[in-house]
DNA sequence: AATCCGGTTCTTTTT
DNA sequence: GAACCGGATT
């Protein structure tokens, strides 16, 4: 069709006013928004606006549809239309908002024919809420903005019964999975040390990210035994999921990719639905995770993924990085944008990250660059012990504190939880106040995990697995045995073991143990009754007290004072499901319990400098960023140093580490670390040598320099760039252990003391402790502190 | 059925 | 060095 001078104008007006509505995003965003038909893959570098262009493609599909790119005018349009637009785009006013918008869209979708895909129920929430500010809780409520499992969970609640499951199914988590594996191997008589639970779960794990099924899995074993049986093991456990009408994490994108391919009409249905589909963190995908997007966008392929090749990190739990390398092979009309302004970091800090990455073959190609200035440089210090690189932390932010800082404006990354033992120490010591983001999650927890077993238990009995492992949690006098000849009597009957158990005087098998079991069937009745008529919240408390499991922690006193805190914890996650919910049901909240899985809420209010790892650090930024243990060995690990690939892997995960940091960088090492119960020797990581020294400022004293020029063997000279931690006589020499020449022995209690960071207070005792002194004081605005003497004296002068 | 002892293991993690 | 598991002991 030939475009007339009146849809050259209308169309030429239509982009200007959309144009103008997304006017506070930079040239490449806009881009990203406005390209909404076909396939789009946006390469979004560390803190360049990812979820904002994400959500403003969404709120730009809705509101004009492909109204910015149609050359054409409605056909209905008329000259009094373009004057009216074109008064609209020079004044525009409230009371014309309305019809400009309708004049300015072009087939823009409904709310569910839009599809956005994430990986954490934390960036789920956050899309979700950010559209609903912007559009209107009822008309954002219907976009499809869900992780990858509760997606399918969706879908497979309402079509699961064409692949042969009963729509009830539940959830097996990572627990639950070990259990049912642990008792198949024990099963089938195989060495447990051989068929190590862990390993075969990650066996079957990575086949079910392949879409593999056990039939598939035991073609490709090829005889090999150990591959084969690993193919057995497989089919039975499925076998067994399949019986007690359950899916594990995997096999909910696994049956759903199944579900599709096995019954087109189905998937069509979903592809007719999907207008417009986004894939949020696309190079973590898996294989299956790749099938599942290419298959729902392949009705209209309006797919848009949007991702960093180069903070690609979980290839461990097979994540592919093919998938957004090959994106453009895949779809050879696929338009790629890149977004490369950061809003984040320094320049300084982005251009260390440039270098670091650069020396990976395996990537897209990007360069960060920032209007925020080149700021500080990066402070490198390599103490010669763990305790000296924590006390350099704990010294370094101490002093930031007392400057103004406030304690969660710093974080400390690294690449294993171990390493943050001797930080953890050195912030008591020094009273930092701290937070560690666990390995452990709240979910994981045994208190947390029996409570939820209860909850599965009541609500259906016929869950033996559930059922096994809190039927002696309190202590009830069932033995191991006893529960084996339930299993045995509900197997060999044909029925579910809680109904062995509530009929437990009709067999002599069980002998004394029948009482007890029938007073446990008797307490699940009660409490099912109590379901039907108590607030979620109040029933949930009587399941702690009516199973004696909270008098049990009680009981065991001040030592289970945590976990009796995390089971309150549970209560109030049911408490805020009960009332954000209109219906809300014990089904309900389990159904939503069993994809959540991390505590998503890090309360940001409380002030507390945050420990974790640098793979949980991901998506999140600091203003100030420590990345402890920089050690060959340590990171890259030693594991990862033998071939390219992991290695290159390493370095992504360096570079996402490095580009947390908002406005300092902090980079520490150890000459000797005491790890794993032996000192390890280690040189500076090799990452280092990467970053030019000119965005560096060292410790390295010309005698430590002159050491490790002796010790390290590598050749220098044929690097281009010189290197932060080689001699170059660039570096200013460092005091940087402070020697504590302290007149603290003449301290005593009563003595009054100003404090930089903690303010006025009075010493209450002084306990000579290891060549030191521990001072306990107590300070008008911060209460109780407990200081040792050395450290504390650099802050504080007595009065 | 609870507790103690010795042996073993020790990247990274979301759903 | 610490945490966890399984077997033996009480």
């Amino acid at each position: 069709m030939e475009q007339t001078r009146f849809d050259i104008q209308f169309s030429a007006l239509r982009s200007a006013i959309i144009e103008r509505e997304f006017s506070e995003l930079n040239d490449r965003q806009r881009e990203a928004v406005f390209h909404t038909e076909g396939p789009l893959l946006v390469l979004a570098g560390a803190g360049s606006g990812k979820t904002t262009v994400l959500i403003h493609r969404i709120i730009n599909i809705l509101r004009f549809g492909r109204g910015y790119s149609c050359p054409y005018a409605p056909d209905d349009a008329t000259e009094e239309d373009l004057l009216f637009l074109r008064e609209y785009l020079r004044t525009p006013t409230e009371k014309n908002r309305l019809r400009a918008e309708t004049l300015c869209a072009v087939e823009p979708a409904r709310p569910w024919q839009i599809l956005a895909i994430t990986f954490t129920n934390k960036a789920a929430k956050e899309i979700q809420s950010r559209l609903q500010r912007a559009l209107g809780e009822d008309f954002a409520r219907d976009i499809w903005a869900s992780t990858f499992h509760s997606m399918c969970m969706r879908i497979l609640r309402r079509e699961c019964e064409a692949i042969g499951y009963d729509r009830s199914f539940t959830i097996y988590d990572t627990d639950d999975q070990k259990r049912v594996l642990t008792a198949v191997i024990k099963g089938r008589r195989l060495d447990d040390k051989v068929f190590d639970v862990r390993t075969v779960a990650a066996a079957i794990g990575r086949a079910k990210d392949n879409l593999m099924t056990p039939r598939m899995l035991l073609q490709e074993a090829q005889d090999r035994y150990y591959e084969t049986t690993i193919a057995e093991i497989y089919k039975e456990y499925a076998r067994q999921l399949r019986e007690s009408n359950a899916m594990d994490f995997d096999d909910l994108i696994m049956k759903t990719v199944q579900l599709f391919q096995g019954n087109p009409e189905i998937l069509e249905r979903y592809q007719r639905q999907f207008h417009y589909v986004l894939a949020d963190e696309y190079q973590d995908t898996n294989h299956a995770q790749y099938v599942l997007t290419s298959l729902l966008a392949g009705g209209y392929e309006n797919i848009c993924v949007v991702g960093d090749d180069d903070q690609s990190i979980y290839k461990f739990r097979g994540a592919t990085i093919t998938n957004i390398l090959e994106f453009e092979q895949q779809y050879p009309n696929a338009v790629t944008i890149r977004l490369e302004q950061n809003y984040r970091s320094t320049q300084n800090i982005l251009s260390a990250a440039n270098e670091l990455i650069r020396n990976n073959a395996n990537r897209k190609g990007k360069e960060l660059w920032t209007d925020n200035g080149d700021g500080t440089k990066i402070r490198f210090h390599r103490s010669d012990t763990q305790e000296g690189e924590a006390e350099y932390i704990a010294q370094s932010i101490l002093e930031g504190f007392a400057e103004g800082n406030r304690w969660s404006d710093y974080a400390i990354l690294y690449r294993n939880h171990v390493l943050s033992n001797a930080l953890e120490s050195a912030f008591k010591r020094n009273s930092v106040p701290y937070r560690i983001v666990s390995g452990l999650r709240f979910f994981d927890r045994a208190e947390v995990r029996d409570m939820l077993a209860y909850l599965w238990v009541i609500l259906n009995p016929a869950d033996d697995l559930r059922l096994r492992r809190i039927i002696n949690v309190p202590a009830r006098k069932i033995g191991n045995k006893t529960v084996e000849t339930v299993a045995d009597l509900a197997s060999r009957g044909n029925t579910t073991m809680f109904d062995i158990i509530s009929r437990a005087g009709e067999y002599d098998e069980l002998g004394r143990a029948a009482a007890a079991l029938k007073k446990f069937a008797l307490m699940i009745d009660d409490l099912q009754k109590m379901l039907e008529y108590l607030p979620l919240d109040e029933f949930y408390e009587q399941v702690m007290e009516h199973t004696g499991y909270l008098a049990a922690l009680e009981a065991k006193g001040e030592a289970e004072q945590a976990r009796i805190e995390n089971t309150m914890e549970l209560k109030s996650n049911i408490a805020e499901y009960a009332q954000r919910e209109e219906n809300p049901t014990l089904a309900g909240f389990m159904e939503e319990v069993s994809l959540f899985t991390d505590i998503d809420r890090m309360d940001a209010d409380a002030d507390a400098v945050v420990m974790m790892t640098m793979h949980s650090a991901k998506g999140l930024e600091f203003p100030n960023v420590f990345l402890i243990g920089m050690e060959d060995g340590i990171f890259p690990s030693f594991r990862s140093t033998e071939n390219e690939e992991d290695l290159e892997e390493e370095r992504r995960l360096c570079y996402v580490a490095v580009t947390r940091a908002k406005k300092q960088l902090y980079l520490t090492c150890a000459e000797r670390r005491m790890m794993y119960g032996r000192t390890q020797y280690s040189k500076p990581s090799r990452f280092l040598e990467e970053i030019p020294e000119k965005f560096v400022d060292s410790n390295i004293s010309e005698t430590q320099r002159e050491r490790q020029q002796r010790l390290d063997m590598r050749p220098s000279a044929g690097h281009q760039t010189k290197r932060a931690f080689e001699i170059s006589g660039g570096f200013r020499k460092k005091q940087t252990t402070a020697k504590p020449k302290i007149a603290a022995m003449d301290l005593k209690p009563g003595d009054q003391v100003d404090h930089k960071a903690f303010g006025h207070g009075m010493i209450t005792s002084c306990m000579p402790m290891g060549g030191d002194i521990l001072l306990e004081i107590t300070f008008d605005q911060v209460g109780t502190k407990r200081l040792m003497a050395k450290s504390a004296m650099k802050f504080m002068v007595k009065k």
